[in-house]
DNA sequence: GAGCACTGC
């Protein structure tokens, strides 16, 4: 197959494409701002001056002769919103079927929703009707009406679980496949499975330049000589974004965080007008460099005749909201802003006015290793295809510049192309319940875009087996494994979710799973201090809500006590609580309950939600009845403490140490269990329950009882010593 | 006394 680099407009054709029009204009970004909303320009500039219009009939005509099309483009051609449309306007959904595109988040794909539901109706009021949404516990579409879909990867892999073919729909268009999320990944080898089922179905992904050829070659079915057989094609379409200039550093650099904070104030001298945004990996170092800018406002806004002023605020996910907000805000009139950020700025939001980005080069990433079962948080060279999309934040308004500080030789000999698909450095046991459930047997022979490695499908089944999930024989079990693959969260959780029936703890249960939802976020929790930066308020602060058994105990402390005042905003207040924060937790205990209805009662409608009231009302268990069923999905994560204050796995025999954030971290139980594990300079565990070595033999008998005699010495052993 | 990149169901 040919692998020439097509320009914006070509089309490796076997008849002419109609010509795009030649005009390159300029617009507002195309993808959605996540802070607030930025639709400034009316809808009628907006949408003739996106370039995907030069492509419209390119495009359909690609659409009705080729089963697949990848579309390759930047950011900002209009693509995601107005490629649905096309289609829709062409008639691709007569017939009561329907066009889906996915998105790899919520954000996006609500937002983007609301935007295309506004253009076609020029109202935001129809949302839900021609045009929808689904994201998991939200979903806001009609399967009769609705025509256009935007949904969450993930939610359309879901979706599956009951339209195996996805029959509802004519067309599916991936966005975003460059990101090769693990949900986009999993899409991808399904669709190819059902092309071969339904002649009809097209399929459309939209990719970052750089890989197009590796998507069109995947869905490509045409193994003749023949071009004209062929069933997937390109087409290129320009995005709108600015030129970049690109600087390197001459020698590498050996202090990226002096490195950058140099760049920044010379930029800050010579430079004119437009805000900076600096990448480094982790939310230390942007704490640090924020540090470091403050400490010296004073001499910076002398670097300067006309004294402007430089500040500088910090941006990453852990963050609590309202300090975000900051980064977003414009610079004031005779300052320059300073967003000092992780990997967040990369693609989950994007910031205007940014001119100047400098890049270090480096990213924290989590990797997963089979071997060991745990996850291990590095710090990693970004590949060439982040360090392009990491410059292009600078030229969204006008023309920009960007710093690497690193050599040019670097970049083509070190970085490598393209980051590793989180397919292959995860854990896979999710994504393999999931394909077991929509009925995919073999899981070796399932066409991956990339495949991940054996060992680690290996574990994955591993896992699975000793949650119940599959047979030995690695068959999806009927109960818990297909109740489980229902479930809309992690197979653990469903597992201890599943146990809390015969524990009857359930609300407890959807109570702690919500909460740890809520409290995902490092650094963040439903308090306001944070625990790593204002460590003395945030215990006092939790102080009155811990109990002995240990985290997850406590978190169902803080839920009730905020259920018993009433849900007041005045008690969130005076104990340091974030109202919003609870308020989700609180719509989220209401969402599991009421997919717990659905799943194992086989309820739907108003009984459902009766029942799922019913779930959460109080019924005052046993604290040991609780931990139980989080261990049915847990015992893995058990560990017995060591005379210097760390932790053995009981299975796998790891050393583990007690997140400082937890409120078991001083206390040192002699058993515990925990919900997660990460590896930094050490392996911490959090979300900690403390546990009975005797619970382990009576909820995991397949795992400890053969081993009883043999663990029970060696823990003698392990506490006399 | 030491700390988690970013998503999603």
């Amino acid at each position: 197959m040919a692998k020439t680099f097509l320009k914006p407009g070509e089309v490796s054709s076997r008849k002419s494409f109609p010509e795009p029009n030649s005009s390159r204009l300029l617009g507002i970004g195309e993808n959605a701002y996540d802070y607030e909303s930025t639709i400034a320009a009316s809808l009628l500039t907006r949408n003739t001056s996106l370039p995907i219009h030069n492509y419209k009939e390119a495009l359909l005509y690609a659409v009705k002769e080729y089963r697949t099309v990848v579309v390759v483009g930047e950011t900002g051609s209009g693509k995601t919103t107005q490629i649905p449309i096309y289609l829709l306007k062409a008639g691709w959904t007569n017939g009561g079927k329907a066009i889906v595109c996915t998105q790899p988040r919520r954000i996006a794909t609500t937002t983007v929703a609301a935007r295309v539901a506004e253009d076609l109706d020029g109202s935001k009021g129809t949302l839900g009707q021609v045009v929808g949404f689904a994201v998991r516990f939200d979903n806001c579409w009609d399967s009769e009406r609705t025509k256009i879909l935007y949904a969450t990867d993930g939610a359309l892999l879901r979706m599956m679980l009951t339209d195996p073919l996805l029959l509802k729909f004519q067309v599916v268009m991936l966005d975003e496949v460059h990101e090769r999320t693990i949900a986009t990944d999993i899409l991808c080898g399904l669709l190819k499975k059902i092309q071969r089922l339904r002649s009809d179905l097209r399929v459309i992904v939209s990719s970052a330049t750089v890989d197009a050829e590796k998507f069109r070659d995947f869905f490509e079915t045409n193994d003749s000589e023949d071009s004209s057989y062929n069933t997937a094609v390109i087409l290129s379409v320009e995005g709108r974004s600015f030129p970049v200039d690109i600087y390197y550093t001459t020698y590498p650099v050996q202090d990226y965080i002096q490195a950058a904070y140099e760049t920044t104030l010379e930029i800050h001298k010579k430079e004119q007008d437009g805000d900076i945004l600096i990448f480094v990996p982790s939310s230390e170092q942007v704490d640090r460099l924020v540090e470091r800018f403050q400490s010296n406002e004073l001499q910076i806004c002398n670097l300067r005749k006309d004294r402007k002023s430089l500040y500088c605020v910090p941006l990453y996910s852990g963050l609590p909201y309202k300090e975000q907000l900051a980064a977003f805000q414009p610079a004031p009139v005779n300052e320059r802003k300073v967003v000092v950020s992780t990997n967040i700025a990369e693609t989950s939001v994007t910031i205007q006015g940014i001119d100047f980005v400098i890049d270090t080069g480096f990213c924290r990433i989590r990797v997963y290793s089979p071997e060991t079962g745990m996850d291990f948080l590095c710090i990693q060279s970004i590949s060439r295809a982040s360090a392009d999309q990491r410059a292009g934040r600078a030229g969204r308004n006008r023309p920009g510049k960007c710093y690497r500080l690193y050599t040019e030789d670097s970049y083509w000999n070190l970085l490598v192309e393209h980051s590793i698909p989180e397919m292959c450095r995860t854990n896979l046991a999710t994504a393999i319940l999931q394909l077991k459930a929509i009925g995919v047997e073999n899981v070796m022979n399932f066409p991956f875009v990339d495949a991940p490695s054996a060992k680690s499908v290996a574990t994955a089944f591993e896992v699975l087996y000793a949650i119940d999930a599959v047979t030995e024989d690695g068959v999806l079990s009927e109960f818990p494994g297909m109740v489980m693959a229902d479930l809309p969260m992690e197979p653990f959780f469903a597992r201890t979710l599943i146990a809390a029936k015969d524990f009857e703890c359930i609300r407890e249960i959807i109570t702690i799973i919500a909460m740890l939802q809520v409290e995902q976020v490092h650094g963040d929790s439903v308090f306001k201090y944070s625990s790593s930066r204002e460590h003395k308020s945030f215990e006092s602060a939790r102080k009155p809500f811990c109990v002995a058994e240990g985290d997850l105990l406590t978190l169902i402390n803080i839920y009730d006590a905020f259920e018993a005042s009433g849900h007041s905003m005045r008690w969130c207040g005076h104990h340091g609580i974030v109202p919003n924060l609870m308020k989700k937790a609180r719509l989220l205990r209401r969402s599991i309950a009421l997919s717990l209805s659905n799943v194992m009662y086989g309820l739907y409608g108003a009984s459902a939600l009766s029942h799922a009231d019913e779930l959460l009302s109080q019924k005052n268990p046993d604290p040991s009845s609780i931990i139980k069923a989080i261990l049915k999905g847990f015992f893995m994560n058990s560990a017995v403490v060591q005379p210097d204050g760390s932790y053995l796995t009981l299975v796998g025999k790891k050393s583990v140490t007690i997140h400082p954030s937890s409120v078991l971290a001083n206390r040192l139980p002699k058993y515990i269990a925990y919900c997660e594990s990460i590896h930094l300079k050490r392996t911490y565990v959090r979300n900690i329950t403390v546990i009975e070595p005797q619970w382990l033999i009576q909820v995991a008998p397949h795992v400890f009882e053969k081993r009883k005699s043999r663990i029970e010495e060696k823990w003698k052993n392990l506490i006399s010593e």
